[in-house]
DNA sequence: TCAAAAGTGTTAAATGTACACCCATGC
DNA sequence: GCATGGGTGTACATTTAACACTTTTGA
């Protein structure tokens, strides 16, 4: 994924080294200034959701990025990403992660800039819409992100590709979902994420052998006449399952095997 | 893994905002400096190594460190990676990617610093160890790494951590073996990495299976009477197949099982 | 010849896939 | 009743784990 450097020619060059003595390096004293941007995936019935804004200051006023900001003297990067996010959509306790920093010194046409990306999975019911009026914040389609500034475009395709990877190992996807979800409805989820088809019976099977979720009494009778359970995450397994979740997508496969897709009805 | 903010109480705080418009933030003029921090892997028999130094200038001079150094005005992050690698080991094209941002405001007791953390893998015999003499380097044992300046342990438990995690998915640990070896030397390598034991020959056929290896001709004969053949990665398949390796360790399971270890035979 | 490690073969258990089929309900 | 999606059961295929066995060769 993320490598930095090729495995190439690994033995090449060891040129000899000046012999200089080890001290610590000058550096102009230009600024450098550390942001975070976020990007905050949703999903509705459509498929994934990316939440954008509409840019309100210079430069590039007026067009679409993401939600941003620089971290303060008192915050770390984790802080400021929290606060950027709480900022926009009023909500507090999301799983975050640290995607990547991006930072070359060509990225922002202004000042220096190194920007630590973060990505966030909300419960697209849970965000009101009217506490980001100033932003004049946005939903968009996640398969069809439209031009936003500098690279925030690279940003979200690293994370879409960041995310269809963990969501298959680990259980995270019902961090899109409300409390309360069906099993049919994390299909679907899974189903727009991965673009495929699963064979419901099985999939049915699987989520409910994670022992991840818990039944309750009620059925949503909105999507189908005989209606589907409801349930919830069981939370304390749930932070226990987190890392012996189950491979839905990125199988390992010893032999270069085409990905078979499971059949279904139609 | 890396979960920024807890999932409890998610819609709790929806707190009412203030009316302010958005706006560019404005902080005070504190510099931020941004540096780099490399925890280099190699591995030996003894088992897994990591490459630290002895630091040369203030603060901390003499107190053992991760080899690190500042972002030039002119480079990425990732440049400023692989440069400090060179500089130490005077290798290129080596395996390192992003492991994670250190940037409390409180991790460095001198000016604010935030720390992007690289990992990287070498094959430990291709380092040669005078090149580092202005840094006094040393191997020390990745499972008991002396105390470190600042927050570096705690990097370094964190990039163990996560080469433990993708080696298990991906074909990683190559990176840590001379161009030639054999097999028996690669399931050491994860024996040591995953504190288990496997039985040889389902590693063997494992491992062969992959197709990311191609044998040679010669046998070592140094470690075994029969001796093992020697093995190369096919450079091709082994970027194919990166992300299509093998679960040795984070097998997903279902049930809450205990992790059963393959035999060993006394 | 014997011990020890490398590598192969075989089997049983666990898991995954396909798909038949029953269930509950609104129309 | 019957069409529809939810959910269960089952049979077969694939993968994995355990371990017996063969190979090679230095001592």
């Amino acid at each position: 994924m993320e490598k930095v450097a090729k495995i190439a020619e690994k033995k090449a060059a060891q040129k000899q080294m000046s012999g200089e003595k080890q001290s610590k390096r000058k550096y102009s004293g230009k600024k450098l200034l550390l942001a975070v941007d976020c990007i905050i995936f949703g999903f509705d019935e459509q498929g994934l959701k990316l939440l954008v804004i509409k840019r309100g200051f210079e430069p590039c006023m007026g067009r679409l990025s993401l939600m941003g900001g620089f971290v303060g003297d008192t915050e770390s990067s984790e802080d400021a990403a929290i606060r950027v996010l709480h900022e926009l959509t009023g909500l507090e306790g999301i799983y975050m992660e640290q995607l990547h920093l991006f930072s070359s010194p060509l990225r922002d046409p202004g000042a220096r800039t190194a920007v630590m990306a973060y990505f966030a999975l909300i419960d697209i019911k849970s965000y009101q819409s009217q506490m980001s009026d100033d932003f004049q914040a946005r939903w968009v389609p996640a398969e069809e992100v439209p031009k936003l500034i500098f690279d925030h475009n690279e940003m979200v395709e690293m994370a879409k590709e960041r995310l269809r990877y963990k969501a298959a190992l680990h259980p995270l996807l019902f961090e899109l979902l409300p409390d309360k979800f069906t099993i049919p409805q994390l299909q679907i989820l899974y189903e727009k994420l991965y673009d495929t088809k699963f064979d419901p019976g099985n999939f049915f099977k699987k989520i409910r052998s994670t022992g991840l979720l818990v039944r309750l009494k009620e059925r949503d009778k909105l999507n189908s006449k005989k209606g589907a359970y409801f349930y919830q995450l069981d939370k304390e397994k749930y932070e226990e399952g987190f890392n012996t979740f189950l491979n839905f997508v990125y199988k390992p496969r010893f032999k270069n095997k085409v990905q078979k897709k499971s059949s279904v009805k139609k």
